[in-house]
DNA sequence: GTCTATAACGGGATAGAC
DNA sequence: GTCTATCCCGTTATAGAC
């Protein structure tokens, strides 16, 4: 946005939007060139190649989208009010990151025997804190005995898979782009009540 | 697999495979026709392009693997069978194709502009006679008052999700091939329990 | 650091013989 | 129908001048 933004920086923020809007595959040096408004030989100064980009571009996209998360998940919260804004702050998140899911999901399906490898991906399941209030307060019964992979696994299909079908949603609902927003912003509550009606105590 | 199959035939099931493994942008149309045993201008002739070639893969994938899954959900059953029977029918098609969801994930990315004119995609939610019967059992009270979409949506998301995120889940459990079946296992019951408690009346 | 020019390759698709 | 040979294009990456 700013000219005053060195080239490296440039280049990195034009791959970002073009790698998440029209994939890595589809996306050439010369499209991230161009719209970097530099010529792509700078691309193999700054970055060795487009895939060492790419790495580079998507563990920045797992840090900076996930830091937040992890703190709530890892916060000295009461576990209702943990989840109530868990599920919150990762739906504003991927609102105002339409794509991300999408573009996350196309990427382990093409690099998934390096995904693992990647550093920030551990900062994705970085949940042991969260984890261990739910073992114990199934020990406490203040909730119903839980596993808590398969909770977590419940919260984040729930929360992000919609993001990753939303044009199939959007037209099988003939939802516009306010109708989808206004259908995921629900989900934030029906979330939040389904699971934890799911662990209250028997 | 038997030589007797067409060249027509030979081509689709490897380009199938292919795309399906490596994905539709890291397959080149010579890979195809050496997997298939044939010459690559063959290809051409049975199929315009890679293109249609690949759109008339895609169709066929969506068509064969849901047609089971459709009838469960605009069949006669009561309606916590039908969510049981449905689960674990869905649960036991994607455990025998691991990759189809991750593949899935990756062409709603690719190709989300065109995605919902495909024919074979309406079939993914032609889920009237269910979404009746929530609502008539929520009239009835049999069931709390329940908003199909939303149900729907959480049921696919727990069912399929897990196999997008394959795996991470290895990685973060620490489970091999083995182990990951059995978590998807597990899962049937599971979301079962789970979708049936929370429509249960108040 | 930034550019132009180009190398080196692989891609999809086609012509035309058989 | 099936093949060989080839076209033509776009791709990534690099060499080398400034």
């Amino acid at each position: 946005m700013s000219k005053n933004k060195n080239t490296e920086q440039k280049i990195f923020e034009a791959a970002t939007e073009l790698f998440i809007e029209k994939g890595v595959d589809r996306t050439s040096v010369r499209d991230i060139a161009s719209k970097a408004g530099i010529n792509l030989a700078l691309m193999n100064y700054y970055f060795r190649s487009k895939e060492n980009l790419f790495d580079a571009i998507f563990s920045d996209l797992v840090n900076k989208n996930t830091q937040d998360l992890l703190q709530i998940l890892n916060s000295d919260l009461e576990l209702s009010d943990k989840v109530k804004k868990y599920v919150s702050a990762y739906i504003d998140m991927l609102t105002k990151n339409p794509l991300l899911v999408s573009f996350f999901m196309a990427i382990l399906h093409r690099s998934r025997e390096k995904i693992t490898e990647i550093d920030a991906i551990s900062n994705l399941y970085a949940t042991e804190k969260f984890t261990q209030q739910i073992i114990e307060e199934g020990k406490k019964g203040s909730i119903r005995k839980t596993d808590p992979s398969h909770f977590f696994v419940d919260m984040i299909s729930m929360i992000t898979f919609p993001f990753a079908i939303k044009p199939l949603i959007m037209d099988k609902n003939a939802l516009d782009e306010k109708a989808f927003d206004q259908f995921i912003e629900e989900r934030k509550s029906h979330i939040t009540q389904m699971v934890l009606r799911c662990i209250e105590p028997c």
